[in-house]
DNA sequence: CGCTATCTTGACTTTATTCAAGGCTTGTGG
DNA sequence: CCACAAGCCTTGAATAAAGTCAAGATAGCG
């Protein structure tokens, strides 16, 4: 995937979707603040107006869907080059926070809905991409609701190495990166997969036994087998 | 919830969400061309060029992922005064099904687009919608990772009496419905939930032993106990 | 070096699926 | 109008999958 991410405004840039001119760019970085947050620091909490709206520019994040008996599911990850927030809405639908030490460009919520009525090409363009989200986030719930636990694992480390792959990338890497640390542990896979700690952990072993992962310390991944992985996702 | 539905574009007006002006919505109405589908029609194909979006009148579509394996999974429902569509996207990500018999106000994507240019109240309030969409997509995910069968099955239930009670109360009739025709064959409602038909029956029959509903003919569905079946989809 | 939190592993239980059979509805043709 | 056939729904018994409970291992940190 083609892609190039703005270092002021952290805006990614998709080649298929089309690009904001760097006027356009430029400007939006002006109006932002880097914002720096701590592992489990909360950027947007549920319920609340939307202050804010950001683009991730380093680290992680989770979309938190919290239940009132304290069973919180992860809804979605951010990764660098991810926007996050509700322009035009009265209410934040979830919590976000961050998984990781994590750098965002955070724009007041009003300069950034001043900025879209400015630039037709961005609104037009963060609309294609919530349209991106929502397809992407209802591809993860036909996963979540057929696949076994062995794919929803396989399927997230493969999502996980493109993901974190392509940040590489940014950085001057290897495309293909087969090495990387989890920025969730455990716990925090067993909420978005729908699993159990326990259900992950073996899966993850299987998975190592199996030749296609190593495991070389608490969080650290190493792919062995790409190819072996999608196939255990499928 | 307060909604009124323009009958001939099917725009369903949310009073919390903002509203066009009347104009805006005759002309609209103007531009779309209405459709039937007859069950098991297909409006969108995936992959295809997206070439038509539209509102839904009545009746009710869903939006299917289609493995390779044929084991199809249900990522959405549309129901009156849903909008259905990809504008300024190249590709339609997922197959869009009439369940039972529908009309639609169909408009070419390109005329859409143009009025989304001409009306940017209206491109506001699609962002808001779509928006609207992922956070309940992203529910819905927290739901399907974490819930029992049993919950899975009383929370489609309820959500089912609530929008088909909202699409009678366009009628004229009571806002609170008891009772209703599932537009979903026991297979489509697995497919919906994640489960087995099997599944699916068991956990109906429970809730009509437990006289939370009843089970009338193939698809009816009355509601005893609405309390009754908030709680058992908690 | 020891402490704490996280991860792994094992034994058992619960839950949902699979396989199989039978019943209800609906539509069609005699 | 009734009989029959096809599809859909329900129910039961056996199997497989993931969850729960419990104990031990590893890693990171003061």
């Amino acid at each position: 995937m083609l892609t190039r991410t703005c270092e002021a405004c952290g805006v990614r840039e998709r080649a298929l979707c089309g690009v904001l001119d760097d006027a356009a760019l430029a400007e939006l970085a002006v109006l932002g603040v880097q914002r720096r947050l701590g592992r489990g620091e909360t950027l947007l909490h549920a319920g609340d107006p939307p202050l804010v709206c950001a683009n991730v520019q380093s680290g992680a994040l989770k979309i938190v869907s919290l239940s009132s008996d304290g069973d919180d599911a992860i809804v979605g990850l951010l990764y660098p080059g991810d926007f996050v927030g509700s322009p035009y809405a009265d209410r934040t639908t979830h919590d976000v926070v961050a998984l990781s030490d994590a750098t965002l460009c955070v724009f007041p919520r009003s300069v950034f809905e001043r900025a879209l009525a400015d630039h037709r090409r961005m609104e037009q363009l963060l609309l294609q991409r919530t349209l991106g989200d929502l397809a992407a986030t209802r591809d993860r719930l036909a996963a979540l609701a057929r696949a076994s636990a062995g794919s929803r694992v396989a399927g997230f480390l493969a999502d996980a190495a493109r993901r974190l792959a392509v940040a590489g990338c940014q950085r001057g890497l290897e495309p293909e990166t087969t090495s990387f640390d989890l920025p969730l542990s455990r716990g925090e896979i067993g909420d978005l997969l729908g699993l159990t700690i326990e259900t992950v952990s073996r899966q993850m072993t299987r998975l190592r036994l199996a030749g296609i992962i190593d495991l070389p310390g608490g969080r650290g991944i190493v792919v062995r087998d790409a190819a072996g992985l999608l196939a255990a996702a499928a």
